[in-house]
DNA sequence: TGGATGATGGCCT
DNA sequence: GGCCATCATCCAA
């Protein structure tokens, strides 16, 4: 993709869609993070939509509300993160307000600040510094300390991007023990983009 | 208060 | 393909 200049953080109506419209809205947004050791940032080429109560995979799987669940019940464009295993994963939190869904972002192409992602994830391999939901928050330095944060303002935001030519739609990724809920195409991605986690069958 | 549980990633064979 | 590090969170007791 093209270097894109201009990072203005999406107006907060950007959000207010329905999940699934949203997730593929993002293809394409560009993922933009601020720290004292400068910006990342990089397109947005795969998502993953959690539908709240009725989807065995989301955490908020029949309504249920922890601390950890808690800002998936708050207005859409909210950040919501946890910590799985050593990382942290980040979520777009959508639909109204007290409807807990949420869009995880599962893989960024670099697009800027890539020598301070080399730093942050200790390699120098383009090709794996943010092809992971795992790996694209260590590379921007993004940590539990912006859960709650709202993606429509510094320093964490989501800016317009480009529009992807063809998005692919498939089963999500590491949800097996959820029953029906692991079959569920609600993972999408940017078309033949060399930055997607896994290559894999549409559905 | 303690044991079980991961929407992962890196390393191994 | 398999193994497992490592820890916040959740829930049963």
């Amino acid at each position: 993709m093209q270097e894109d200049k201009k990072l203005m953080p999406l107006k907060k109506e950007f959000f207010t869609k329905p999940t699934i419209d949203l997730a593929r809205s993002l293809l394409g947004c560009i993922l933009v993070k601020e720290t004292k050791d400068g910006i990342t940032a990089g397109y947005i080429v795969e998502t993953e939509a959690y539908m709240g109560p009725m989807d065995r995979a989301a955490h908020s799987y029949q309504n249920r509300r922890t601390k950890r669940t808690e800002i998936m019940y708050s207005e859409a464009g909210h950040v919501y993160i946890y910590q799985m295993h050593t990382h942290c994963l980040i979520n777009v939190v959508s639909n109204e307000k007290d409807k807990p869904e949420a869009i995880l972002i599962r893989a960024l192409e670099p697009l800027i600040g890539i020598d301070l992602m080399n730093d942050r994830r200790g390699i120098s391999d383009k090709r794996n510094l943010t092809n992971g939901p795992g790996k694209l928050t260590k590379a921007l330095g993004i940590s539990m300390e912006d859960y709650g944060r709202v993606f429509w303002d510094h320093p964490l935001f989501i800016s317009q991007g480009l529009t992807p030519q063809s998005i692919s739609q498939g089963k999500r990724i590491g949800i097996e023990k959820t029953g029906e809920a692991k079959d569920y195409p609600w993972r999408f991605w940017i078309t033949g983009n060399r930055f997607v986690s896994r290559h894999q069958k549409e559905s």
